[in-house]
DNA sequence: TACGCATACCTAGTCATTCTAGGTATTGAG
DNA sequence: CTCAATACCTAGAATGACTAGGTATGCGTA
């Protein structure tokens, strides 16, 4: 049972967390349940996609790494990348302050 | 040009709204532009669906009334409204938290 | 050695939400 | 008489993220 939708913001979870370093699809996903608290444990099928978007926008790039004989697919932030994270959060920080406004909820 | 989307809140958006006192769809609209600054200026198309499903759901009710000529479907809370009203903002106040921190946007 | 579990990737199709784009009808201003 | 504002509505499209399946490797254990 996933705990949390993402509403809108996955693109924002995945940037700000690579802006942390590079990062394969699967440690994306622990890393955001963990520093979430738990609150985001996300599909393969909601990341691996979105990564695929995010680099076809060119936000993100990645490069196959073999790992004890595993093979992943790294990824990291561009510039672009960078630019986009600011953007996203600048949007998400009016977006919840609206929200908060509107519904009543000081924070 | 709609300025913002509501991005998965559009019904906590409507519920808290309608805590400050019964209204119409038209003034709903109206009132959440106005309370966010102009940050939700939502499409009739997005309202009246949203507010017809909250009345199935036994969230809101409602009652024509005859207006200057012009007839509006009065909506109310009802008393599961405000129980879902209260567990939105929760839901809300968790999930902006965990984006807040995983974002690294301190507000 | 066989099994299951964790790791690690992938995609097609589905679903819910919300938007676009149309429609109707009334009132009041110019 | 026309246009803007008020006030409602819905069908269908678009979007975003999910479910549910698939492949494959390595490791621990029964």
């Amino acid at each position: 049972m996933r705990s949390e939708q993402t509403k809108g913001q996955l693109d924002l979870l995945l940037l700000a967390e690579l802006a942390h370093g590079r990062a394969h699809g699967y440690a994306l996903i622990e890393a955001l349940r963990e520093r979430s608290g738990g609150a985001f444990d996300l599909a393969e099928g909601t990341v691996y996609p979105a990564l695929h978007r995010l680099e076809q926008a060119g936000a993100v790039a990645s490069e196959w790494r073999e790992v004890a004989g595993r093979r992943r697919r790294v990824y990291r932030l561009t510039r672009r990348g960078r630019r986009a994270l600011e953007a996203e959060q600048r949007r998400w920080r009016d977006f919840a302050r609206a929200v908060d406004v509107v519904a009543g909820v000081a924070r």
